[in-house]
DNA sequence: TTTAGATAGTTGCATATGCAACTATCTAAA
DNA sequence: TTTAGATAGTTGCATATGCAACTATCTAAA
């Protein structure tokens, strides 16, 4: 058929994965040499927090893209750390609110300059035009795989 | 500083990230679907063995942006399900030569159609233009970052 | 008011990852 | 020819991930 001859090196899909798996290596780079004690996955959360406090485990999960068993690992860890906190909420014994900690949003605070410094890295000349398309792309990217991705 | 000012949400890296893990949650999927036992990751290394049977551990981790202890580890998985097999060095006795099995081929092959349907679905309204300007902003993203990765 | 099904979060298991330290081997320079 | 430094691959450790099965709790319908 039609199918194989398909160029799989030359599709978008590699290259994105590529691109992404540079940019986490300097991102990862970045908070050891600040000397942060903070992974990629662990800034996302402290990110969405700090904008969304009060989020319970299932709402944080849904954002963040990932299984609720991984983030709540991920959370424990952070709590240990302290950048965190889990209150029970008040009208259901089940389900936690989560809190950034005065310690969580001052690590939070010492990401910025580093996270500033990888985004102007990667955009360094890319026109406003090409950015611009790169992300309506993006977004399309989503959405064709489907309603419940392109809403994140 | 300017620098607190810069819109992480609406920057290229976030929404690169985003795209990378919503393909690669449809990728596990068909894969699983199709009853093929292979991750991702696996299935690069078949890839690229397909195209270059032979290279050793160094040059394949190196082609496939893994450190060589992660790396070593894939591999010793995917001897166990005789996909692959290593074959000491003629030359050296510290190097191994990797192959491909008729196994490993033929599962390869099996994830072509799934390939396939996710590039497609990847470009489902993506332009000609697009996919270009998409591809070299990529490329000049990975070249940002230093001379190392903008070759493989 | 009982209870079946839904929901929030956790745990077991298997996979994947990178760094640092290690072994075995090779190579190039004294 | 010896040997110091380089190189290929492995192992220990800590992290991150998703699926499936689980517990505790809640909710809506009989």
């Amino acid at each position: 058929m039609e199918e194989q001859f398909i160029d799989f090196d030359n599709s978008l899909g590699p290259w994105l994965g590529k691109t992404v798996k540079v940019i986490q290596y300097y991102l990862h780079k970045g908070f050891k040499e600040a000397g942060l004690d903070l992974t990629k996955e662990q800034m996302i959360v402290l990110k969405r927090l700090h904008s969304h406090d009060g989020l319970n485990q299932n709402e944080l999960a849904l954002l963040v893209l990932r299984d609720k068993s991984s983030l709540a690992r991920l959370l424990s860890k952070m709590e240990r750390k302290n950048y965190i906190i889990k209150v029970q909420c008040t009208d259901d014994k089940r389900c936690n609110n989560l809190f950034l900690t005065d310690v969580g949003r001052e690590v939070f605070k010492k990401t910025r300059p580093i996270i500033n410094e990888i985004i102007n890295k990667i955009e360094t000349d890319v026109s406003k035009e090409e950015k611009q398309i790169m992300i309506s792309v993006l977004k399309k990217i989503q959405s064709n795989f489907g309603e419940s991705f392109s809403t994140i």
